[in-house]
DNA sequence: CATCAGGGCCCTG
DNA sequence: CAGGGCCCTGAT
């Protein structure tokens, strides 16, 4: 495989909207590892594909949480012009919910029984989607109906196969290919690297997203509902990959309605501290007590745990469900 | 050894 | 609207 060497670099300073806590906007410990970013305290690096090209992006945190400062460097493969890296950081900006106001969610919830020891913790955290659409299905089919250690190993050996190797400030790391390519892969091609019966979804979603022209910018402008109507309208989308593209990409933070069998069980230990409460009364628990904040709200109850997690904390019912 | 379910989704009856 | 099948793998 040919390796991007991006070694065209610019850099600006961004200052996002206080609060803005830099380490859990930008990693997220619930997420599974793979090879697309790099993040270390304070930074992170990950491809960018925008506009037909790809960029390297490093983000180094220069500031705190109220008062938020983000050196932003992008790399190419070509030199750089002033309007490409005024569009980059918009996109970035967009991505990383730079200027998205959550005062009235601090103001609101600081002091809520529930929610309050959360947002002390985590404070200033928000969404984030470091990848495109396209990008973000594609993460959306390896989580399908199977266990985390193999949406690991599927998703390095698909990269490894058929992804773009880019490397920048001396980091390696792989970006999705694009879906005119993999519309064209032979099904059998894919199967060898086990992905099972997703090697026909990546197929026939890439000619989806190509035929269909699917438009991320378009549907960004467009109402939460009528976004959802058209996910759900791609073959292999289904309540819970448009959730995660909803939350993730679309940034969507004001309909709670979809708890898929894993996180009900961790829920149901969060919030009622039980087994298993009905995924129903969890979708309606957290949709009444945080109303147009829902889906943040329970950003923040879910990425807390494994925060806890990662800094060292030994919790057993949740190393059972992880199971990585 | 066999069987089963897993961070879903589609299709069928 | 319930239930079976789908790839593969580790757990039981």
């Amino acid at each position: 495989m040919k390796t991007s060497e991006l070694k065209y670099k610019s850099s600006q300073m961004v200052w996002p909207k206080a609060p803005y806590n830099f380490g859990a906007t930008v990693f997220k410990p619930s997420h599974y590892p793979d090879l697309t970013k790099v993040y270390e305290p304070d930074k992170y690096w990950f491809p960018l594909r925008f506009r037909g090209g790809i960029y390297g992006v490093k983000l180094i945190n220069r500031g705190t949480v109220n008062k938020p400062k983000i050196q932003l460097f992008i790399f190419s493969n070509k030199p750089q012009n002033k309007k490409g890296i005024q569009d980059i950081i918009t996109e970035v900006s967009y991505r990383f919910e730079f200027n998205h106001d959550i005062s009235e969610f601090n103001k609101k919830f600081k002091k809520d029984k529930v929610l309050g020891p959360f947002i002390k913790r985590l404070r200033g955290m928000r969404m984030n989607c470091a990848y495109d659409l396209y990008g973000l299905l594609m993460i959306g089919i390896f989580l399908q109906n199977t266990v985390v250690r193999r949406t690991v190993q599927m998703t390095n050996s698909m990269l490894s196969e058929y992804g773009a190797k880019v490397r920048f400030d001396n980091k390696e790391m792989f970006c999705f290919w694009k879906p005119e390519e993999m519309m064209k892969v032979p099904e059998q091609d894919l199967r060898v690297l086990k992905v099972g019966y997703r090697a026909k979804l990546f197929i026939k979603t890439s000619k989806t997203f190509v035929k269909e022209k699917i438009d991320e910018f378009v549907l960004r402008r467009m109402p939460r509902e009528e976004i959802k109507k058209e996910l759900l309208k791609i073959y292999g989308v289904g309540p819970e990959t448009a959730r995660i593209l909803l939350e993730e990409c679309f940034h969507s933070r004001g309909v709670f309605e979809h708890v898929a069998p894993w996180q009900q069980k961790i829920y149901s230990h969060l919030l009622f501290n039980k087994k298993l409460v009905p995924a129903k009364k969890i979708v309606r628990y957290i949709q009444k007590n945080w109303g147009e904040w829902a889906t943040l709200a329970s950003h923040y109850i879910w990425e807390d745990i494994f925060w806890q997690r990662k800094n060292g904390k030994k919790i057993e019912w949740l190393e059972r469900e992880i199971r990585l």
